[in-house]
DNA sequence: GTCGTAGTTCGACAAACACCGTACTACGCG
DNA sequence: CGCGTAGTACGGTGTTTGTCGAACTACGAC
């Protein structure tokens, strides 16, 4: 038998499937915005309950998968615990300096 | 008496006032886009005519309100047009990058 | 096996939004 | 003056979106 690993069912876009108007999109909102800059801070990844935003977790599973659509994070599954991270290399590669100029907002 | 000069009626956010919520809000959105991008080709101002989007006037005048309340574009009023341009100044000292990135994507 | 914990899925609902057409103001020209 | 042009304001409509609670799956520990 195979390790009870469950794959990732979790599909990202390519990179060259990313918009920018998907990404403009999914950081047009105060909570999504909230999370790319936690993950941003912490420069490794976080759990789902390790963010801490002001809603329930039906809707942070909610923002995280407009999120992972729009190709600005990635998750990682691992037992019951998904771990997300910023995409980095592919936003800065696609839209250089974006990311940056986003957090570089005061806060 | 003085001159007839509608002087403008039109508020836009001071620098300080721009939030980054609000830029992102406002540039996502494919006809918003479209007309910040017109308006970043033309290194000069362009009256509301002057662009070229596949809605009607008032939906561009709807739009272009949005651009200057988030302190995306600023207008300014000559007999009964309106030139239009971006306020790249501002946006960049905001948040450096921002602008370049988005319109570094691809169209 | 039983419990607890981590997240997802599924409606449902209210608020926000894009869009339009029409009516309106304001300027400039003949 | 009257007409055309540039753009705004208003009211309405259909769609999208953020939010929640409750029910569900999946893993780990006791």
């Amino acid at each position: 038998m195979a390790k009870s690993v469950t794959l990732p069912p979790l599909v990202y876009p390519d990179r060259d499937e990313i918009t920018v108007e998907g990404v403009l999109r999914a950081l047009a909102d105060p909570v999504r915005l909230a999370i790319v800059r936690q993950l941003a801070a912490a420069d490794h990844e976080l759990s789902c309950g390790a963010l801490t935003v002001s809603v329930t977790k039906s809707t942070i599973t909610h923002h995280l998968s407009i999120l992972r659509q729009a190709g600005v994070v990635a998750g990682r599954q691992e037992g019951t615990t998904r771990f997300n991270s910023l995409r980095r290399n592919d936003l800065d590669a696609l839209f250089p300096g974006l990311l940056d100029g986003v957090l570089a907002a005061r806060r």
